[in-house]
Order: C-alpha cells, then sequence, then structure tokens
DNA sequence: CTGCTATTCTATAGATTTATGGAAATATCT
DNA sequence: AGATATTTCCATAAATCTATAGAATAGCAG
C-alpha cells in the first residue's frame, strides 16, 4: 500500500545530514558562530575568520544551500545572516553537547580562565544590578558585532584595545564583560586582563545571541556615551562614529536595560 | 602574552566539528537515533539500519571516537548506548531546526500525515486522560524498544503487527499513538492506518526520548498484558514474552501513570 | 559603453570519507 | 586447547570534500 517507508525515513536522515554537513568544517561553524553576531558580507567574514574570499564564499554557499543562512544584496555587496534564531539556538546546544561530552573542550576553556574561578553572572543578576547601577557592562567583540546589536548600556571594548582604554574604568565597580556566547573566548581573556589590573570582574554567563534568544532587550548602533557624568540624550540607532568610551562612571542609571 | 588565542580559538571550532562529523552522514544520524530509544548490540544495530556489520561497526567507532556514545560488553557482544540525555536532546534540537529550515522535511511529514490534521496530543493531555481511562496509548516501536523504556500502560504493538491486532482494540476510545520522536514516521503512519479503519487516533507530540527527558515516568519490560479485563498483577519488569495484548479494555486505571 | 568592485562559478590537485571484503582479536563453550 | 561467535582492524576502490587560482557575472560610477 504505502510506496516504501523505508525510503522516507532514509529520506529524512538525508535531509538532517544536510545541517550537518555545515557543522562538520570548523570554518563552517566559525562562519555561523559569526553570523549569529549580526550580518556581514562576505569579505568581513572572510577576513575574520581567516579565509581567502572565495573560499568563504565556498563556505557561505554550502550553508546557504542547508538554508541555515539568508542572504541581502545591497548594490554589489551581498550580506549574509543566520536564517533565524532557532539556528543559533541549534549552535549554543551544539556548544553545550560539545562542552559536556568532549573533555578537551572543558580543558580549553580552563585554560584561558586561568584567573581561576570560572563563576559567571547570571542575566537576571546583571538586569538588577545594572539597575541598581553598581555595575559595569563591557562588550568585548569587535565595533561591528557590537553595533549589530548590544547589551543595552554596555560599553564597546574590542579586546584588543582593552589594555589602551582600561584607565577609563572606574576600579571601584565590578565589572562584567559578554561577547558571542558561552565557548567564545573574549570575554574570559578580558576577565583575566582586568583581574590582573586590580578590577574585580566576572564574565556573563552565555553571550549576546543568548541574550538576545531569552528575549531580554538590546540595543543597536553607537550608544554615544553613554552613562557619561552627564547623561544626555537617546538617539540610539545612531550610527555615528564614538568609538571611546571616555569617562566611565560607576553611575549607570536605569531605563534601557528594561 | 597568551601564546595563541587564535590557535585556541580554532582548536574550539575543531571540536565542534567533530560532533558534526557524526551528523554529516544520514545512516550515523540513524544509528544514534535508535541509540536514544535504548541500547543496542551491533549487529541489531546494522540489521535495522540495513548496514553490513562491518560498516555498522565503523560508523559505531566514529560516534564513539566524538564521545557521543559508550559501550557495554556483556560476554562476546558489545552494547551501544547515548552517552547522555544531551545527546538525545541534541538529536531533537537538530529535527526541529531540520523542520523549521527544510521544506523538503515538513514535505516529507506532509506526505505521512495524509490523514488530514497533523495535531498531535501533548504529555501532559495524555497524562490526565490516560488517568481518568477514556484514551488506548499505543507504542508502535520494534519491541525491543518498547522493552528498553515505554510509558507505563502503554501496549507494545510494532506498526508492522498493528492491521493484524486491530480488533484487540476497543474501537469507543481515542487512540494515542507514539514512537521515536517528532521526525519519527511510525506513530504518524499507525495513526493513518487506524483512521482509515474508523479508530479516532492521534499521535502524541515527540516521542519517547522526549517524554523521558521531560522527566515523566517510563516502564522498561513486557507489561503482561496490562488493562485486561481482570488487571492482575504487578511483576512488571519480567521479561517473559507475552507480545500479544489479548484484550484492550477501555478501563485504563491510574497508579504507574505519574 | 567602460572600467571597477564584490561575489560567484569552474576546474583541479590533494586529502578525506565511505562501504566492504578479509584478517585479526576477544570471549565463550566444549 | 580447539571451535565458534561477535566485533574490530586493515586495505582498498570509488566517491566526496577542501582550498584555491582564474574566469565569469552583476551592480555602480563615470
Amino acid at each position: 500500500m504505502e510506496i516504501s517507508i523505508e525510503s522516507k525515513n532514509t529520506e529524512l536522515y538525508e535531509q538532517l545530514a544536510r545541517i550537518g554537513k555545515v557543522i562538520v568544517n570548523p570554518k563552517r561553524i566559525e562562519l555561523l558562530d559569526l553570523l549569529c553576531q549580526g550580518e556581514r558580507n562576505v569579505e568581513a567574514l572572510a577576513v575574520t575568520a581567516g579565509l581567502k574570499i572565495t573560499t568563504a564564499s565556498a563556505h557561505l554557499q554550502i550553508m546557504r544551500a542547508a538554508r541555515l543562512v539568508e542572504i541581502r544584496r545591497e548594490g554589489t555587496h551581498v550580506y549574509y545572516r543566520a536564517a533565524s534564531e532557532e539556528v543559533c539556538r541549534f549552535l549554543s546546544v551544539l556548544g553545550e553537547l560539545a562542552r559536556d561530552r568532549l573533555a578537551e573542550v572543558e580543558r580549553i576553556m580552563q585554560d584561558i580562565a586561568i584567573g581561576g574561578d570560572t563563576e559567571r553572572v547570571s542575566r537576571t543578576e546583571l538586569l538588577n544590578r545594572v539597575r541598581r547601577g553598581d555595575v559595569v557592562v563591557l562588550d568585548v567583540r569587535p565595533t561591528e558585532e557590537y553595533e549589530a546589536g548590544h547589551i543595552p548600556g554596555a560599553y564597546s571594548i574590542p579586546l584588543e584595545h582593552l589594555e589602551a582604554r582600561l584607565d577609563g574604568i572606574n576600579p571601584n565597580v565590578e565589572v562584567v564583560a559578554y561577547c558571542r556566547g558561552p565557548l567564545c573566548l573574549l570575554a574570559p581573556q578580558a576577565v583575566d586582563i582586568l583581574r590582573k589590573r586590580g578590577y574585580r570582574a566576572r564574565c556573563l554567563e552565555d553571550g549576546m545571541p543568548e541574550w538576545r534568544r531569552a528575549g531580554l532587550e538590546t540595543a543597536a548602533g553607537v550608544e554615544d556615551k553613554p552613562h557619561t557624568e552627564n547623561p544626555a540624550q537617546g538617539d540610539r540607532t545612531a550610527k555615528r562614529r564614538s568609538r571611546e568610551v571616555h569617562t566611565v562612571a560607576s553611575q549607570a542609571e536605569g531605563g534601557h536595560a528594561r
């Protein structure tokens, strides 16, 4: 009666394997992770992941064939992005699984978190403390990713500029750094640097994609000098450059964070 | 100062790709799905997945290298099992992602669910109704999987025997069938058959692994003639064969379900 | 139209994966 | 110990994947 149950089932597993094909290659996982931070064009992705453009493009085609990423054309540029939240969630689950199963992953995480304790700040704790103003939130991802979406009130200090800007950070307040997610090494490194300089610092649990997925508010673009001595105005989506955080006051008044 | 952040990061993605390697091959996904139902030895897995023993063994070695499965030796047999619940959860998420992103998957599901509506019964609804006794629960997976763990009170009628045993099922009660999970085709097919014969029938949402993961009670081994006209005794873990469900009464008294 | 730029397509050499026979290893049973 | 059964290891041919150079394509600015 049925044509072939067997073949339907085989076909189903073949479809699942299409997704496997994306995550069988480390560079593709890296690209996907990047795309979960926000959209990017081919060249930017290639540079960040350390690939030749043609190679990056080839990888992206494969990811597109698996429908995990989508594109938006703008003039001669092609911007790639994760096809849905579900894709980023999958990546998180993959990370959790790897951490659960592969001792090597845990070891790498430990190698980085030299500072000792790996305790992280929960999202709810962060929200509360931001509202009380007794914490400084640091987004240590590249500027592009910060601009594509960040925790409201967070300062953008990409890891490579952290040492140079340390003196702008109030040493009397605990610093909470965050980055791309639980497997991203940027925030743990930032915390390590901060602690060596005498700051109290911890990482946020997870990173930006998980924050967004938790339904919490995000801000886009540049926040011009948020939380300076004189709080100033809104215009939160402005794209004006103002990369420097001149003053980092201990006063973080609520308002945007929820 | 740091030896190489870059290399640490690359190494991390390489670790994630180890897991990707498992799910890049459809047969390995099938094996993993099978293992999420319960442990099995190499030969049983090979037969069920339609593989030569050596091929199956090779696949299993790869899965073992990725730490997604573990073994238990018993005499000359080697029993494989999913290494943790996390593994099965990952497989579920993969399925959800595939269904979300790949139209082909949705199409296949529709092809099977010819009966029209694809509405499924939730776990909580099922629990309530089992307690009220106005539902018959059918486990349509192979007997081995039923014995490795099933919903308490469910009857084991592997799909291929369903037609032959239809007359044992009370036509006045709705039937709820379940199988391996949301992408498994056994239960939808069972429902199709049942409806054609005039039964009211629906699928359970998801399947056995999700049920277990939800923390709900499971039973192992053979339930000898549960819920017959004379309810009889316990001895729920007995391994005695008693595959036939002679009478399927509408009376499903509570007690085991929760 | 003519460059110019960003991206994709095509071709290819080298590496990897797959399925599978046949040998080897391991445990059990006489 | 020898025979048997289950599983893994080894070798191999065919298929696939990877990175990349070079050519082709498409939007944009003159």
